[in-house]
DNA sequence: AACGATTTGTTCGTATGTATC
DNA sequence: TGATACATACGAACAAATCGT
């Protein structure tokens, strides 16, 4: 009935946290503090923090000490939205301003090559298709927050929509530019939202703590033409613990309306080392 | 630069993994045989194991050995619909059993209690708001698929919605009751999609093992009415690794149409223990 | 049903490395 | 530089779950 040793120790230290006993910012005690409260071994002190550690309550600093983790205000994305604008653009950036945040993006990594099997798929294009990948990062106040990669078949880039291949902004957002360019109009979109593990770059990027609370969200977005075909496919990673998503249906009330079809906001600087990118 | 040596051993096998050497369901040897294979000791041989296990790649069964884990098929749910229909009445059973999955769900448990500091400021009422609670288990094939409260304001079971505080469904699903019975219509609805630790009723209800790979979805919907205030709350926890939400938005093709208002599939059945809940 | 062999789970002890102040 | 604190690694013993005989 009382289950391993490791495991009250952390219940019992879950318990002063979620009563505020401890509070977010303290300090849980050293390993050997807690060897001598519960009289255990280090090992099972370590496990106990391990148990914690994966239920994101306490986080560990070497040379510090373990301390409870503080409250993440998350970061709303709201996946509703006019169709006719895309996600890559000023949107983005108006969108975190408008919660007085600090938007930065990386300028896009621009490559081309084959479309693997899932994307071929979503394109409903044949297995052989070429795709134009625009891939950027994103931070927010300083913080990296989500890794974006965009997909377009290459025949769009045939067709005059050159800038694709351009490793510049496209100001006005690639869903505006193909708009123009090409009169492709993006008249509807579908976004699924997965949670998985991160793999390594993305544990990189975000500086995920190589023990436990590891977990991202993917979502990945598919454009829409007219012609009910899809054009674009964008991939987006964000870290699960610093990140919300909204979807609004129907009437919703003024406070929680979608973000503006077009940005007002002035032009905003790209980080520091956009130019290796 | 080569990292620890529990780290090197996970990353070996986790590239074996993902090149198919071991396939899902492999044993990836027991950790006598792991030890000698790197020349590790156990607890190492371990450490790496634990590593594999919270990035979800394997898991351990005592007595048995460490497993390859499956590719799991997530069951995909629209949050994007009719704000006229719910999703607590026939709208979830006939999109599960449209997927050719078999859904089931327990009688609703009806508690009236006060309500939280953020259930109330959703509702957009008083701290000492009283509210009717009415939570469901979900099965799907059998397994656990997730774990569903709705809030309701308990001036509406005043105004005559008397079956909120039955336990019984409403096979009409609640939105619809509500029209019908107070003339209340929901005109639109807003989710917000977070990611976290499971509770420890959570992790028992959806047997997540105590090692890992442990997050939750959670859902939180909240329905408005015509005069653009909020009258229900609708809470659901998912287990992060079995689902995928989808978000519709303008036109897309048929193959995605988002759920069916009204449902014409059979009446199904309850789980087993269903009148004990 | 009972037993033994196998395999993972828990706990302790100890030593050394690395990060921080 | 030293002291402190967490990270890694090894060894050992017993417990608990599983499976075949």
């Amino acid at each position: 009935m009382v289950g391993p040793r490791y495991r009250q120790i952390a219940e019992d230290l879950r318990d002063q946290i979620e009563l505020g006993t401890l509070a977010p910012g303290d300090q849980l005690g050293t390993e050997l503090e807690l060897q001598e409260r519960y009289n255990a071994s280090r090992n099972t002190v370590r496990d106990a923090v391990k148990w914690l550690i994966i239920r994101g309550l306490v986080e560990t600093r070497p040379g510090q000490g373990t301390f409870v983790r503080p409250e993440i205000v998350p970061f709303v994305t709201t996946l509703t939205g006019d169709p006719q604008a895309g996600r890559d653009g000023p949107i983005y950036l108006s969108e975190v301003a408008a919660s007085r945040r600090t938007p930065m993006g990386s300028h896009p990594r621009v490559e081309v090559r084959r479309a693997d099997a899932w994307l071929a798929e979503a394109l409903r294009a044949g297995a052989d298709t070429t795709v134009v990948t625009r891939h950027q990062r994103r931070f927010i106040d300083g913080t990296p927050w989500s890794l974006q990669t965009s997909y377009y078949p290459m025949n769009l880039v045939e067709r005059g929509a050159v800038g694709l291949i351009q490793a510049s902004d496209l100001e006005e957002g690639t869903v505006e530019y193909l708009r123009q360019k090409l009169g492709i109009s993006q008249v509807g979109y579908r976004d699924t939202v997965t949670v998985r593990p991160p793999d390594n770059a993305e544990a990189d990027f975000f500086r995920l703590p190589d023990d436990g609370r590891v977990a991202v969200i993917e979502t990945r977005r598919t454009g829409f033409g007219a012609d009910g075909a899809p054009f674009r496919v964008t991939v987006s990673v964000y870290p699960a613990d610093r990140n919300t998503f909204a979807v609004n249906v129907g009437v919703v009330p003024g406070e929680f309306a979608d973000p503006p079809a077009a940005s007002t906001g002035p032009a905003v600087g790209t980080e520091a080392d956009a130019g290796r990118v």
